[in-house]
DNA sequence: TCTTATATGTACCGATCAGTTCATTTGCGC
DNA sequence: GCGCAAATGAACTGATCGGTACATATAAGA
């Protein structure tokens, strides 16, 4: 099994560097925690920003496959799925240890927007918006893009409010807007 | 003119924090910027620390005097008000060094929720809940918490889209669905 | 002019940072 | 059992981290 400890570094640095931050965690804290030694680390990649960027990618593509396999499992209609959306966020959220999203907390720490990091992150959200709005779409919503848009706000709101706590059940208000959102589209 | 040099550290360190991170910018950073000595800033601020929650704090006064008065400066009554938000929102997007929001960022970078930075960041987002569900009793909306709630998520929504990059017009998404459920409180 | 408070520059502290070196060890294919 | 690639541990580099020591300078008030 040849890239296992390279993708077993990968996973147990995702979970550390969400919990606690990518600047705030040092390589000793990684070499600590995980047990794997900073000479494979180093073999692997060749800087702490390309294990962050490797990680970046880990979760785009874990997240998104665990997100829309939610989505799916409910076998709901497109026009139920856009809403079970916020169903599938509530559950997110209550995970006893979210930490709020990736993404944004990377885009946060790698401000500059020719950062890898910062361009990973976007392009996760430019995915998720082009998600949305093919569900939109099969929904035969009015205006699929702009719906789309829409629910992504609500979405990325309620994750920041869920992560800061300034909201008792972000997951719940995201949903009432939805419906009122999705509603107009349909003039039902 | 005792504390004005405190006040001259904290309002340039603000600016500085925003533009590069908490823990991306060092003391020395600071110092090369500001002009301001090392030995100065650590006697108005024994750590780092105190230094970020004076800018928080700052920042949060200072944010929200500037948000509501561009508010109350439309002169709107409540129920148009609760809509000019979005505008407001937009100039502030535009702004040539706007960088998303700093308490988002905060809370991204200190995500204990027992840090100082962490606190006060919920702290303004509590504060500013608190203000749009005042402005939606004044407009006389059905459940003028649940507005204030949805509003709030649509603003955090927009600003993250916003420092993300990926939506083209966040306010002006953000202010249609804001339209959409403001019509749905008052059944017009 | 003498005092007192505030700010400055510089050199320094121990700790930690990302990253390297190298000799040793592990485990799998043959 | 042998060979080879992968992983290890520990010591090390130079830079930077937050924070301190100390001697000097500046400026306003009495």
């Amino acid at each position: 099994m040849r890239p296992s400890k390279r993708d077993e570094l990968v996973r147990k640095a995702q979970a550390i560097f969400y919990r606690d931050g990518f600047h705030a965690t040092g390589m000793d804290a990684l070499v600590a925690e995980t047990g794997i030694s900073k000479t494979t680390m180093f073999k692997h990649f060749r800087t702490k920003d390309d294990l962050i960027l490797a990680v970046l990618r880990y979760r785009d593509e874990t997240f998104r496959n665990w997100f829309f396999r939610k989505l799916d499992d409910t076998a709901l209609p497109p026009r139920q799925r856009l809403l079970a959306v916020f169903d599938v966020l509530r559950e997110w959220f209550e995970e006893t240890d979210f930490k709020g999203c990736m993404f944004i907390k990377a885009s946060a720490e790698f401000q500059d927007p020719e950062s890898p990091a910062y361009i990973q992150s976007a392009e996760h959200k430019r995915l998720l918006k082009t998600a949305l709005k093919t569900l939109a779409e099969e929904a035969g919503a009015a205006d699929p893009d702009l719906l789309a848009r829409q629910l992504l706000l609500l979405k990325e709101g309620a994750i920041v409010a869920a992560h800061m706590g300034f909201d008792p059940d972000p997951a719940g208000a995201a949903k009432l807007s939805a419906e009122t959102l999705i509603a107009a589209q349909f003039g039902s």
